[in-house]
DNA sequence: CATATCCGAAACTTGTCAGTTTCGTATATA
DNA sequence: TATATACGAAACTGACAAGTTTCGGATATG
């Protein structure tokens, strides 16, 4: 992959690789149905996974030619890998995390039948994904980048806020701690194929997490 | 699958399928080879995954013919499900568990090089077969029976001794702390693609699992 | 308005792999 | 010893999917 940032539209297209885009003869490629065709592919790669989705299925679901899709991405593998790159997450605002005052109402208020939805759809892409990362360095990025990232950083920040008002010791692991409940929602979903929905989150908060950094859960 | 226990041997074979196996005309099929092909396939799965995975590569790492896999497997997904259902465990003895007399001490004696080595494999076998985790529940029992249980089951022995003794309360968690270390282990490995070392083990006892049960690490 | 590129649709090429069959040989029962 | 099956090796079949090309039509530049 290039290092250029995965933006909203594809990182890699063709011919954009030799730097500057000089203006072409000729129709203009429509940019636009960029995003259509990178959800398209994320649905398919949710229901089927990366070996059982075909570009023809992408294509159809996105009511587009094949050759649409080969004139911007040179393979299925960078196809997928900028759709996962360029998937846009609508479970947390980075800017705007919960602060109730307690560690707990914080943790408590990330839980939304929102983001519960949407984090199934990110761990499904997951799962779809999985057999493809072994052998795809850029993948691994751009899954930890769109998935695992955001919901371990925005826990950082509630941990972090935590230590400053003196809720809890400054000296806890807040890094292994930030990643218990992305870490134990992925497993469910992945190994135990059971739902992470709002009483696992609960339990999680109250019976490990909290007790962890030495608050009880009683209010 | 068949409810029959996973032995040694494959499960489900073809013509065992009708109960009691008359005896039969002919050479006799030779069960030795049973684990040496079941080897070669998990050997294979781990390196490649179940998607890259041939027939040919498994019958050729096997020294076997392509035929003598068919006559005892129907597909390559049973073959698959079979290999993973009949993986032996060679890190941890249920019934010779650590007992130390703490608590630390005893999630400190489960970690050995050996098991560590194990766990690797395990998971990149684990790895290999998320793919085709999503459309086979048989494949989910199997991989959950040889490769999760064992080690959460210990973690629950363990911990209930420690409340047992009065060490730790007897409210807390136990199933939920059972599952942290397999869980944080296996999304390590599967998406972090970091190494599952001691370092990160120990930390994980002592910065989480020992806290949450209102222990501290010292001593 | 000529040319070059885009579009979606569909035909086409090519390689791979699951699963089957065949062959020469080995080993069991009757 | 005749028969039935297992063995490894290798040829074969059939399906499927990645990637390419072609087509008629749309849209941009010069």
């Amino acid at each position: 992959m290039t290092q250029s940032s995965p933006s909203h539209h594809p990182a890699a297209t063709i011919e954009e690789h030799a730097g500057a885009e000089q203006p072409r003869l000729g129709r203009k490629r429509d940019h636009t149905r960029d995003p259509e065709i990178l959800d398209a592919a994320l649905d398919v790669l949710a229901e089927t996974g990366y070996d059982g989705m075909t570009i023809d299925m992408v294509a159809a679901r996105a009511r587009a030619g094949k050759a649409t899709l080969y004139r911007r991405w040179a393979s299925k593998g960078e196809l997928v890998v900028d759709a996962v790159a360029c998937m846009k997450s609508n479970d947390i605002d980075p800017d705007n995390l919960p602060d109730t005052g307690t560690l707990r109402g914080d943790l408590l208020a990330m839980i939304k039948p929102h983001s519960i939805e949407d984090g199934k759809r990110k761990l499904q892409i997951m799962t779809g994904v999985m057999s493809m990362i072994s052998r795809s360095p850029e993948l691994v990025n751009a899954v930890n980048a769109a998935i695992i990232d955001p919901r371990a950083a925005a826990n950082r920040v509630l941990f972090a806020r935590a230590i400053e008002r003196g809720e809890i010791p400054a000296d806890c692991d807040v890094e292994s701690l930030s990643l218990i409940s992305p870490s134990m929602a992925a497993y469910r979903v992945l190994i135990l194929r059971k739902p992470v929905d709002r009483a696992f989150l609960v339990n999680l908060i109250d019976g490990v997490i909290l007790p962890a950094v030495g608050l009880r859960a009683s209010k």
